[in-house]
DNA sequence: ATTGATTGACTGATCGATCAGTCAGGATAA
DNA sequence: TTATCCTGACTGATCGATCAGTCAATCAAT
């Protein structure tokens, strides 16, 4: 279990921190409508006010655990691009690692967040604002950083890439067997190093190639599909 | 509004396909659990009762819901993917357009059944023996004919690229205006069919990528992560 | 140092609202 | 009549939220 708030003074477990672990477990399996704060709360084991009093609403309790978790994926984030060398030929691929890294790794809470993200991606009204808040400023940078080192890409076309990159993410975050079920039969699942490996060559190879299409269309020649 | 189910003898438009597409708008909007019956019913204008009448349970109408718009999406992918020529050089982006175009389009049940879909790749335990029901038998035909036009691919690895596939058609399904956003001011939407040219245009490059690296470790040592 | 006031953390009981689901019976057509 | 379609009235369970009040710790004043 992965402490979200650090405790300064003592080695005391805050109920603020049970909470929010019991929230992230519960809203992960059940999603927000299908999780109750009775059941919440047993898991926390502390009395249904309780979440209340420090939360005040079922929205806001969700709200806090995204708010939480999201900044350390975020903070994270930001720091491996900052690290990065724009200039090196494999950036992009660093950028990817950079932009995925975070949400596969501890940090991103393993399975019980990744449902959640994986939840975010499917745009309901609720989340639209949570969304915009806790994502889109760490979301801008990395468009401007991807559209860089794509060369003459343009912004919109660099958020599209974007998107589609978070869209591939999510589709392992809330891995279920599936891959391995539609593989055929008896493939042992990928370990987390070479799925990463694999996420990010995809996402690279399906940028540039959106890339060379977009030139393609100013005029220079474009070459159908041969790499 | 879309017929789910066509009427034979009459034009009259049968309660079954009324509540379908009323069930269909009210799902995607508030998720399964956050949809009620009371609602969904006022929105089909019949009464509660009704829908128990006709389908027994929330969640079989739920189910009913999926059945009924994945029949509409497979059959179309299906038949486009057996009209096309698996040896012409361009056969990978036209797999990816089969698979795309029908969920893309009016078949698809535009945004409503779009949001149901992404959410789908959620992957929440409700949802596991539906999806097993209802898109793995297409699936694996599609991740067969993937593993074909890509040489000498194993099936996992192309079920992988078709799992990533999936995960980037969600992304953009569910579209709520994010990428538009993150690509700076005044950006106004892509038309469909570009969206779909350049969304096939990135996977068809990832699974290359992926292809062209999986080729490479066949028998070279692995290098961590320089291309 | 001992009292008394004040606060923060927390709980049990309970609220009205809403949930999915049931059932007896009306309506309609064959 | 019989079978199918459909509804209104209803139920028990569960929902999120509120409330008064307990308990321990802190602070202030003597």
């Amino acid at each position: 279990m992965v402490m979200l708030n650090a405790t300064l003074e003592t080695d005391r477990v805050h109920a603020l921190d049970v909470i929010l672990n019991a929230a992230e477990l519960e809203f992960s399996e059940k999603g927000f409508d299908g999780a109750s704060m009775k059941a919440l709360a047993a898991r926390a084991n502390v009395s249904q006010s309780l979440l209340h009093y420090h939360f005040n609403s079922k929205i806001r309790l969700y709200e806090a655990v995204i708010r939480t978790r999201s900044k350390l994926i975020n903070d994270d984030r930001l720091e491996r691009l900052q690290s990065l060398d724009l200039n090196r030929e494999d950036a992009l691929f660093r950028i990817i690692e950079a932009l995925f890294q975070p949400a596969l790794g501890p940090l991103g809470g393993g399975r019980a967040y990744a449902r959640i993200f994986a939840g975010l991606i499917a745009g309901h009204a609720r989340d639209q604002a949570l969304v915009r808040e806790c994502y889109d400023p760490t979301a801008k940078v990395f468009v401007e950083a991807i559209a860089r080192v794509l060369g003459d890409t343009d912004q919109r076309t660099a958020a599209q890439i974007y998107q589609f990159s978070l869209g591939v993410l999510a589709s392992v975050l809330s891995r279920d067997g599936r891959a391995e079920r539609l593989g055929g039969d008896a493939v042992p699942p990928l370990k987390d190093g070479v799925l990463l490996q694999q996420l990010a060559r995809f996402v690279v190879g399906g940028a540039q190639a959106i890339r060379d299409q977009t030139r393609s269309n100013r005029g220079e020649p474009y070459h159908e599909t041969n790499p």
